[in-house]
DNA sequence: CTTTAATACATAATTTTCTTAGGTATATAT
DNA sequence: ATATATACCTAAGAAAATTATGTATTAAAG
């Protein structure tokens, strides 16, 4: 099996808004800092986002009506928390969808294997 | 199962030079209208390369030594094939195991279902 | 026979999305 | 005391696509 140590940056662009949302559908409230920490756990490291990233993203999906947030104060730190708005929980459906059809796609784009009757 | 006219344009961000790399180990020589062509027929339409974005990849994938063409002529009519350098057949192979490893990772991600014990 | 669609190449302006880099502040470990 | 981890945020720039053009040949359709 191949090992890598992070996946190239181009791989991961148009995938966050996907990862974000059914994050937030497993877990049903989740603070920033803490999505990027989870996906690093779950990916062994292989994917880390970036807060760069993944601030504007939470603040457009707010914008645009998928997300809603609450702040918490763990003494005088803040935490803001997102979940889902039933919008949101729609626009995660289909995106889960979409990336799922479109992975067993490119799989099979993939799998081509040099002239074994691929005409 | 899902059903997708056509993938949001995010997700093919950044699959692009993989795609084209392992089409090419597959079939040797295509010219680049073939490509997109194959890559349609191939994903029944859900995929469609631009040609704005193909042509300068391949540009790219040349300059930097993955590539290199020859001119045919149809007619009067030109086609330019691509085909792998060695080079190029190494990158193919690495490029294609990142992403399969990718898409084992992504699916991975996908799979949460909401609180069944995925802690 | 003329116009439309398909084939076949190419580039430029713009947009989207991320990286890199910076900033603020609290809490914990050394 | 200082460094690291937690926790938020934004802005400048880069990368990779889209959209819009442009050129030109060939085949199909009216």
């Amino acid at each position: 099996m191949y090992i890598c140590p992070m996946y190239s940056s181009e791989l991961i662009k148009g995938t966050l808004k996907t990862i974000v949302l059914n994050l937030l559908r497993d877990k049903g409230k989740m603070y920033g800092y803490e999505i990027t920490q989870r996906v690093k756990e779950l990916t062994e490291g292989k994917i880390q986002i970036t807060e760069g990233a993944l601030y504007p993203t939470l603040h457009a999906l707010t914008k645009s009506g998928e997300l809603e947030s609450e702040k918490q104060y763990i003494g005088k730190r803040v935490r803001k928390y997102y979940s889902l708005t039933s919008q949101g929980q729609e626009t995660a459906s289909q995106k889960v969808n979409e990336l799922t059809d479109f992975i067993n796609t490119m799989k099979f784009l993939l799998d081509l294997k040099p002239n074994l009757g691929n005409a």
